[in-house]
DNA sequence: GTCTATACGTGGATAGAC
DNA sequence: GTCTATCCACGTATAGAC
């Protein structure tokens, strides 16, 4: 194993590909250890609290990569229209066409929650709000604009359970290409 | 410990609180030896196969459950309106106002998505496929009515991830009240 | 059918050399 | 910063008495 080059990106990204696909609690230290390239102790010595350092450090991820490449674009200045589909062709990259979990629903189950609740609640939040905002500014009603925004993430969430359940990505893909023409309608 | 006066049901349905809450790799043996009131040896005479034995007797029990109180009646003569509420009304305590998790959903990360994926994919097909069924009796035509059923899959699902998420069951709530009168929209 | 006791692997975590 | 070696707890699973 080369003398690992990896920056600490490249390890928290490999770390939240495992957690996504195994779960927090199937997500073991061997696994990560082989899936970073790097031994235990070295995973220990750049995230001291262990997995809920690593995991910690996903969320933290997450949060910035989120802010940049979707909240902010989504409360940015240009069309309504056209903000909401820039989210879904991001998201579309993000789940890989509906092939991969969600990072945040998965921490939503046993262990974890308890652990990331807050964090994963206020990343919802935030993300609900982005949406809210750029369908205020499509002209619809504050309560109006965040039932739709919440109901964004009820149909993305709910398209990437049933495309990975059945085996067919498509269901997400035809959900994501639906969802600006559905929130903005009157 | 009493002598167990449980029936075969009730310790499934036990198991299935546990993995529902705690997710397949989270289940430990000694807490569903806990949440049944038999010792380990107790769950391997019942189940010899151990946990994978046991979350097969939880989907066979959702299999025939779902298939009696949600499936048929979706199916029945009624009224489609009514038949769709019928099923809201059944969801709604299913998943506790939004409350619990969906343990299909749940068995769809990890190592339990291997194993269990064929029978979790069937018993979701069949859901969408008697949603269907009602929506085609009001009207619709079969490749709308087939999408339709698909996306009410997908908000149900969604509406448990984000409810839980965010500790507002009211949203599992709401998603399900607005679900009949959008399915049946033209 | 249930229990106690036990075997054996693996999980998370640490010590200490390099 | 990385490794090897090791620790202990807990996980799954089994043996065998009652």
């Amino acid at each position: 194993m080369p003398p690992a080059v990896l920056t600490r990106e490249e390890v928290v990204a490999r770390v939240m590909a495992v957690v996504r696909q195994r779960g927090y609690d199937g997500a073991s230290l061997s696994e990560l250890s082989k899936a970073t390239g790097l031994g235990k102790s070295s995973l220990y010595h750049h995230f001291p609290d262990g997995k809920d350092d690593m995991v910690g450090a996903v969320i933290g991820h997450l949060e910035a990569s989120l802010e940049t490449a979707v909240f902010a674009p989504l409360r940015s200045a240009g069309q309504p229209a056209a903000r909401l589909q820039a989210m879904t062709a991001t998201l579309d990259g993000f789940y890989y066409g509906g092939r991969e979990a969600c990072v945040l629903a998965i921490l939503g189950i046993g262990d974890a929650s308890r652990r990331f609740h807050p964090r994963v609640k206020k990343l919802f939040r935030a993300w609900i709000d982005a949406i809210a905002s750029a369908l205020r500014d499509a002209g619809l009603s504050k309560p109006l604009a965040q039932a739709r925004a919440e109901d964004a993430i009820v149909r993305i969430e709910g398209a990437l359970v049933l495309a990975r359940s059945l085996g067919e990505p498509a269901i997400f893909g035809r959900t994501l290409k639906a969802l600006p023409d559905d929130l903005l309608r009157r």
